[in-house]
DNA sequence: TCCTTATTGATATTGAATGTCAATATCAAC
DNA sequence: GTTGATATTGACATTCAATATCAATAAGGA
């Protein structure tokens, strides 16, 4: 019963950086173990602001270089949401899109097949032949919804 | 035969802009007939630049103020593209989307009603209640299908 | 034509993102 | 465990688009 596999997301990115010829530091360490586990799109600054709360010297730079990392190994993706258009946030493993909550940013993603079908056509239509596509909702979780109905 | 009416977009704009308040002055009639006329999205460099090639004068101030009128006014809006983040198009009257090709950049919208059905339903499957949406598609317009195909 | 004031562009400033580099830490090899 | 090549770090400097300031200018209603 010792076995402790919890198989984090941030120990997964752990072993692929490695694998990739990447080490393992302690700055880069808190920076994983933030961006895996945050339910929402975050700014390099807002990654720098929570990462120096446990470790105060972590420079800028770093976060910059190891976004740079994950994005390269496709573990996180950047996001274009609201103001912001370099926040990143965890990739899916396949193609997805992100529905991101208006009001605390909290993201879920979809595969959205069914819409997918019909870009083709809509390009065709057009005269284009289409190569990729952006889809991106937005709306309220649950969470959000509740607060607000507690108000009216 | 001398009503020359041609009603162009810039012409539009210029009278939208007068009515909402703002002056006509020489180089913010320079930078409309620009982005009215330009076929796709462009930076506030390229709109300064293309300016400059006939009004040597005119600042990059002027440029950010003027696309900022023209955005509060709805008639044109940012477009995120590869990595160009501040790129300005014109708007269409009702609420559409863009196809861009990714070669040459000329855009077309679409109104894309037969996907849009289904974001509301995507969205309550993962508990989310969708008010908002974000959709664009990339591909090659005709004129570029045709060059690559000189090539093969 | 006159006069209020919106507009302009030169200038300065901000701040995120990137470049440089000596000191340091990692981790594979021993 | 020790060693050593080298990846990584953070302080520092730099870039550059975007924004702020402000006196001079020009638009356009009266
Ligand atoms: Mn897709
Ligand atoms: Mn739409
Ligand atoms: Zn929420
Ligand atoms: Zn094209």
């Amino acid at each position: 019963m010792i076995t402790q596999d919890q198989d984090t997301l941030s120990q997964k990115w752990e072993v692929l950086l490695s694998q990739a010829g990447y080490r393992i530091t302690r700055p880069r360490r808190a920076i994983l173990d933030i961006v895996a586990e945050s339910s929402r799109p975050l700014t390099p600054l807002e990654i720098y602001d929570k990462v120096r709360e446990d470790n105060p010297g972590v420079g800028l730079v770093t976060i910059y270089r190891t976004i740079e990392k994950l994005e390269e190994l496709h573990l996180v993706s950047h996001v274009h949401h609201l103001g912001e258009c370099q926040t990143v946030f965890r990739c899916p493993d396949s193609h997805q899109h992100l529905l991101i909550c208006t009001k605390c940013g909290s993201s879920r993603y979809f595969d959205g097949l069914e819409v997918e079908e019909q870009f083709n056509q809509i390009g065709e239509k057009l005269g284009y032949q289409v190569t990729g596509h952006w889809l991106q909702l937005a709306g309220l979780c649950e969470a959000c919804r509740g607060k607000q109905q507690s108000k009216g």
